[in-house]
DNA sequence: TGCAAACTATTTGAATGCAAATTAATAACT
DNA sequence: AGTTATTAATTTGCATTCAAATAGTTTGCA
């Protein structure tokens, strides 16, 4: 749990650094990053993508489109969708940012060697897939209370 | 970065869960947690055990006070310092609540082996030590840009 | 066709979180 | 003692996040 908090403080503040070299918060730049790789999404598509309530993203397109890094044009198939894209301007910034979160990652990585990382990555995997299941048995949660 | 960005959204889930169960969010049965396990913390000591700015941990208090959870009382020795206690309320609150987002990872580990366990705290410990580590070397985050 | 159901995006309201600035109190140093 | 520096807590302003409610659009079924 520990190790779990300082590793999500961690990105955080490499959110913030990220924020100072590019003047673009974690969550702007990596939807300009799913956008760039994309090429065009719809709100709810990006959404997707970065596993965020479209509530949520509605506000950080919200901020990028009023500092011109991306169009929103209506769906002419669809009108209830809003087809997101990168400006030049948008694309441009991104040229000279960072990956999103992904860099940090990477640099700490660099310090452990290919079967440590192997086996945190099956580890993680492992445990994000059963932190998902369904706790209908409550008595997991409760017993050491 | 996938398998973190789940677990980080199963343990907030996993706070919406317990928020809907005793009335609380995770941070605030969190700051109840550490007062019952240190009897009465001033302000900064608990933001410190907590890993949250000052700032932050004023407005969980507040509402945690609001509720008559806790109680504020200056200290005399300093007076600048706000020591903060559990009510009876808000220890009784908390004999009906689980651990504070424990539960959830406990809940995920019980389906792993103990060797498993072992590793994987060994590597999450260690990348997150070396997610710490100051960046002064830019290279490693903007080389793969 | 026409109405109900489902979907897309937004709005609203609340909580968390930080940084920066403020206020108040203590410590330190001259 | 008096001025400065440091510390504790709060306030303010902003970004992120969700859930729930809403408006507009499309689909599906009768």
């Amino acid at each position: 749990m520990q190790s779990l908090r300082r590793i999500v403080k961690a990105l955080h503040d490499y959110s913030m650094r990220v924020e100072k070299q590019c003047g673009l918060t974690g969550p702007q730049l990596w939807a300009l990053w799913e956008l760039n790789r994309a090429g065009t999404l719809s709100l709810k598509a990006l959404s997707k993508q970065m596993h965020l309530e479209p509530s949520t993203v509605t506000g950080v397109v919200e901020r990028l489109h009023k500092r011109g890094l991306l169009t929103r044009e209506p769906d002419p198939a669809d009108r209830r969708r809003v087809m997101l894209s990168l400006t030049a301007e948008g694309s441009q910034l991104l040229k000279g940012a960072p990956h999103p979160a992904q860099g940090q990652l990477l640099y700490a990585l660099h310090g452990m060697d290919l079967d440590s990382v192997a086996s945190l990555n099956q580890s993680l995997k492992r445990l994000a897939s059963d932190m998902e299941v369904d706790a209908t048995d409550a008595r997991f949660f409760f017993a050491e209370g």
